[in-house]
DNA sequence: CACTTTCCGTACGGTAGCGTATGGTACCCG
DNA sequence: CGGGTACCATACGCTACCGTACGGAAAGTG
């Protein structure tokens, strides 16, 4: 993780720092005085290589945006035979328990994406695209078309209102519940045991 | 909505006013300077009413709870017969079309709630109640208590989770597809059309 | 070795917001 | 009608930011 506190910066430090900030305070949170005292460098360096903090928000836009397709597409890359294990594997990649910075980014992403039109329009494009995969994987096994998009749309509604819920602290026994609710998105006529 | 300018604020005008603020730009939207220019009146006004700005959001927090809480209570309010009616409207209330203010604030609390203790609670508070009585309505048209819980925290997860998406500029027909996603998680045994 | 380019530090002006101190005004109350 | 109380305005100091101007070191280049 640490490569030698190198002694050059370049935008993909600066981007990198940005995104760790929006996932423990949001967009509200990046500050470029703040991201300049959490490099040891000084505001100088920033306007250096962004015109303005709007550069560095359009540059962590892009940068999400770029990781998160490429993580879906990969993902969900056609394997005949394992597409109900990619299926819960999508889910599991968003699952609240492992990849807490990632749930983290997500939320902060959507929450940007309320009061700003190039958030919106980005979030809206990994959406997309991420519908777009998982109708793949219910197409390939068997579902038509109309219930393809359904299940996708459900799939991802789910799980990130579950990462808004503090599951955790409600009585019975959540990881039951929650393997069981997966069976009901991925697995067409299953029935809650 | 306006109640002839009145000559004097309260408690609950401030707070009804940063409820406003909340739902359009989130908690780091309520300032005390800029609720005062919204009201018409001074920061000496809000001072007199409230110690700080801490007491204006953990008045916020109750107001918003206790609202919430009396809600998903009266919505449940046993009518033996209607139950499945009921699940129903509880989803309706929280659809993506209507209430869009109510479901801001919503989505607002909980991005507070991911960095404030006090918020955390408060949304967990009205979580389990929610969970609660919308587990009974599962009870009262006789499913087992386990899937009762399941149905239930589905129901939420999944109503929250689809107000952060856009599905307005997605391909396929949204609304039967939300219909459909509807009844495959209130009524037992369904399948998609 | 001059000379430029790259990268960063320093210093400054400007705004927005919090909280305080203090003054003013209208209304109630005896 | 004098005094108190409730409510609000004004003015101030303070901090955290943004963005700019400029200076300087270090490394490459001819």
């Amino acid at each position: 993780m640490e490569k030698t506190p190198r002694p050059q910066l370049d935008r993909a430090a600066w981007i990198q720092a940005a995104l760790d900030t929006l996932a423990d305070e949001g967009v509200t949170g990046i500050r470029v005085e703040v991201l300049a005292k959490r490099l040891h460098v000084t505001k100088g360096s920033f306007y250096w290589h962004f015109k303005d903090r709007q550069d560095l928000l359009a540059g962590v836009l892009d940068t999400w945006k770029d990781g998160r397709i490429r993580d879906i597409i990969k993902q969900t890359r056609p394997e005949p035979g394992k597409e109900e294990a990619q299926i819960f594997h999508v889910i599991d990649v968003y699952s609240a328990s492992r990849n807490k910075k990632g749930i983290l980014i997500e939320l902060a992403m959507r929450e940007w994406a309320r009061r700003d039109a190039q958030a919106a329009a980005t979030v809206e494009e990994v959406d997309a695209w991420r519908l777009r995969c998982a109708r793949e994987l219910f197409l390939a096994i068997g579902l038509p078309l109309h219930e393809a998009s359904t299940r996708s749309m459900l799939l991802y509604a789910y799980v990130f209102g579950v990462s808004m819920m503090n599951c955790e602290k409600f009585d019975g026994d959540i990881a039951r519940m929650k393997s069981d609710i997966l069976k009901l998105i991925a697995i067409p006529a299953a029935t809650l045991a």
